[in-house]
RNA sequence: GGUCUCGUGGCCGAGUGGCUAGGCAGCGGUCUGCAAAACCGCGUACAGCGGUUCGAAUCCGCUCGAGACCUCCA
């Protein structure tokens, strides 16, 4: 295959020719969770995405390494000083070990992504796992002469490291600006300028998640497990690093500053970020108390959802707009995408069940390479999914006797639809029950009711059409033959 | 206040200097006993005002509007 893929470096803010540094090998970071709470929708937006990439990647024959980091230690609730560990405080809320609230959101999580499926990555470490690492990055960087010790905590000197390096590379930002725009917050007495950042905390005699370290009893910067973790799995520069764009600043820029203090190198090649998703135009997030969790997705369970979404809706929605936009929920946009994706997947059905009936109409290899087009555009799945739509008129027309398929175009056309739909954009195959018993029982059914139809009694075969779909099965009479669906 | 992004037809959402995005909804038609599904046809969409150009929704400037980041956040 020649395809080049093409990706938006957010460092250089332009598309770039995609080149691993070791081919066939990728390694990718993507970050993770902080496992204080529920998933949200938010969060299936970078998960989605990044399994797109990861399949793609693979896809084109490439051997990733996909390593997904779980923080379940270190993320502060309002500042790096003064702060109370998120998930210790939910512990304490909940009276409970903190440990205990990772755990049980590290398992609702990866069931949650389990649902979409979203693949499970090549490595998932613990920030909990990797407190040696981590005290070995920082001893790194405060032997390079970045880092300076307060009271047992140690914080990065973003002044000394800026007349060394550039700072703010990622996101755009001068350090003078940051000067003038740091809002003064209480207890920053430890650091000696406002938009130096912690590599480690000293533990409060009440703070419970606390470890060994040279400087302190204590627990590692907020920043500092991506550096430490990245580094150990994927080595000190590697291919991609992934997150949401709301990470871009500080976390993102905090990440490049300690691996070039640590090590002189950039820590990454390409950084890939995806968009938020809105709700009614704003942000949905935590801080803004708009969120909805994908379990109540699921279950319809939320003042805000007119009904149950499936988890293959979520998935569809999110996929149906370029991870670089912002999405805006509304039920009617996840209504109008559950119909598309049932179009679509019946589709398939339809593709699957098509006999070669004469010459081809349809340029099957076209269709294929405008697929390969859009998603090595930046992984353009919007696109390719117009195209894989386009694609199914023809496949409709073919079952409708209205045109006609040659055997070669057909096995391109289930192959094509098989390896995008499956494989790369990750949707799932409907469940094929009605293989089994509950086929049998309707066919007798639809025997039933199409005698009664010969026979123009048409109180019993409607009787039996509405009783059906009630329950959720819907009867359609093609030129076939009758064929049933769940709705 | 600083940095940045965006503003596309009823809704969601791609794309782009000249060639139909797509989905949902709607309207008309084919098919059907009636439906459903499918298929065919239909909307003269690119915030506003200038400028560049043979040609701009796409490039530039300004205006208006929305949002993100600057604080934990996917």
């Amino acid at each position: 295959m020649d395809i080049r893929l093409t990706v938006y470096n957010t460092l250089t803010r332009t598309k770039e020719a995609f080149n691993p540094a070791n081919p066939p090998f990728v390694g990718m970071y993507v970050c993770g969770p902080t496992v204080y709470g529920e998933a949200h929708l938010g969060h299936a937006r970078p998960a989605i995405t990044f399994d797109l990439v990861f399949r793609y990647l693979q896809h084109l024959g490439y051997r990733v390494r996909y390593v997904r980091n779980v923080t379940d230690v270190g993320h502060l609730e309002n500042d790096a000083d003064e702060g109370e560990d998120k998930i210790a405080k939910k512990a304490r809320i909940e009276q409970t070990e903190p440990m205990e609230i990772a755990q049980r959101y590290t398992n609702s999580y990866r069931e949650t992504m389990r649902m979409l499926n979203v693949l499970p990555p090549s490595i998932e470490p613990l920030a909990s796992g990797h407190i040696p690492e981590q005290i070995e990055y920082v001893q790194r960087i405060f032997d390079a002469g970045f880092a300076y010790e307060t009271n047992g905590s140690v914080y990065f000197d973003v002044e000394t490291y800026s007349r060394r390096y550039p700072y703010g590379i990622l996101s755009g930002r001068k350090t003078d600006e940051l000067q003038g725009s740091n809002r003064q917050l209480d207890g920053q007495d430890e650091k000696r300028s406002p938009f130096d950042f912690a590599l480690w905390k000293k533990a409060a005699p009440e703070h419970i998640m606390r470890w060994k370290s040279p400087w302190s009893d204590g627990f590692p910067g907020w920043h500092m497990e991506c550096s430490a973790m990245g580094n150990k799995y994927l080595g000190e520069t590697f291919d991609i690093h992934g997150g949401g764009m709301d990470l871009l600043f500080p976390h993102h820029e905090a990440e490049i500053a300690q691996a070039v203090a640590a090590t002189g190198k950039q820590p990454v090649r390409y950084w890939l970020h995806n968009n938020m998703i809105t709700i009614n135009g704003q942000k949905m997030g935590k801080s803004l108390g708009n969120f909805i969790t994908l379990t109540e997705f699921f279950t319809g369970n939320h003042p805000s959802l007119q009904q149950a979404y499936d988890p293959m809706v979520i998935r569809f929605f999110i996929l149906q707009a370029h991870y670089r936009s912002t999405l805006d929920f509304t039920n009617e946009a996840l209504q109008a995408a559950g119909k598309g994706l049932k179009r679509l997947l019946e589709g398939y059905q339809t593709l699957k069940s098509l006999k070669p009936n004469g010459k081809a109409t349809f340029d099957a290899i076209e269709l294929e390479s405008l697929c390969h087009e859009a998603m090595s555009d930046d992984f353009n799945s919007s696109m390719a999914i117009a195209h894989l739509f386009d694609g199914l008129r023809y496949i409709n027309q073919v079952k409708d006797g209205i045109t006609t398929i040659d055997h070669d175009t057909l096995a391109k056309l289930q192959e094509l639809y098989h390896t995008f739909l499956f494989t790369i954009l990750g949707l799932a195959e409907p469940a094929t029950d009605n293989k089994g018993v509950l086929d049998a029982v309707i066919q007798a059914l639809i025997h039933i009711r199409n005698e009664a139809r010969k026979n123009k009694d048409f109180a019993t075969s409607d009787r039996l059409r509405d009783e059906l779909a009630a329950a959720g099965i819907v009867l359609k009479d093609l030129k076939e033959g009758t064929v049933w669906v769940m709705e």
